[in-house]
DNA sequence: CGTTCATATGTACATCTGTTCATATGTTAC
DNA sequence: GTAACATATGAACAGATGTACATATGAACG
């Protein structure tokens, strides 16, 4: 540390958001900073899909996509509904398909 | 895997980015999925601001700082100026508060 | 030149994360 | 009840990540 900046400092840290709120907004992006992931929120776009529909389509275990899963049901990022032996799960709100927009501008300029 | 899906999958393949593309994106938000970052990210919101300052607000090492920075602009978030011995870091464009805007709006509803 | 200040960088280490494997739960059909 | 199928969950392990420490780079000044 070294010279001063006390003015700057107390003007930023009133207008800063809460530590939790932070750390939420953190915790949220951490969910969207997966590859996995993000494939998931993708193929759910067009409308929902059986655990074993995506593993299929990733290619990855089964075991794999439903921990995932549980991760994006978390962050209330997914729902998920029982269709006899099957598990549909589908986007929540349109809130995925808008952060991942943002984030997909950021990248292709 | 069980039950057929082709049909469904086939479809989902084609309207799906490239993995090159959805890989990049992941990382993008891996980006902003570290409270530091965050907050270093809110801080620039009302302008640029040198190292020791962000430092000196975050209550952290200027090397934990100067690395994080370098990975904030290893991604395009931030821009570097010097001015003397010191270096002032801003937001490299809107962007960057319209991905926290989305987020912030999902987790305060 | 050398000193001081601001920042960057390399390394090391503890912690976190994603996947796999094995197994449990839950549903349907017999 | 049991068998078969779909999904969930716990544990373990490899790999990634964030920070601190030590040190290097770069700029200003005498």
């Amino acid at each position: 540390m070294a010279h001063d900046h006390s003015e700057l400092l107390k003007k930023i840290k009133k207008d800063m958001p809460e530590d939790e709120l932070l750390q939420d907004l953190g915790d949220l992006f951490k969910v969207f900073g997966d590859t996995t992931r993000i494939k998931i929120m993708y193929a759910l776009y067009e409308g929902e899909m059986c655990v074993c529909a995506i593993s299929e389509l990733l290619n990855m275990t089964q075991s794999a996509i439903s921990h995932q899963l549980k991760t994006l049901k978390d962050a209330n990022l997914v729902s998920a509904r029982r269709e006899g032996k099957e598990m549909y799960y589908s986007l929540s709100d349109e809130h995925v398909k808008s952060i991942i927009a943002e984030g997909y501008e950021h990248i292709t300029e």
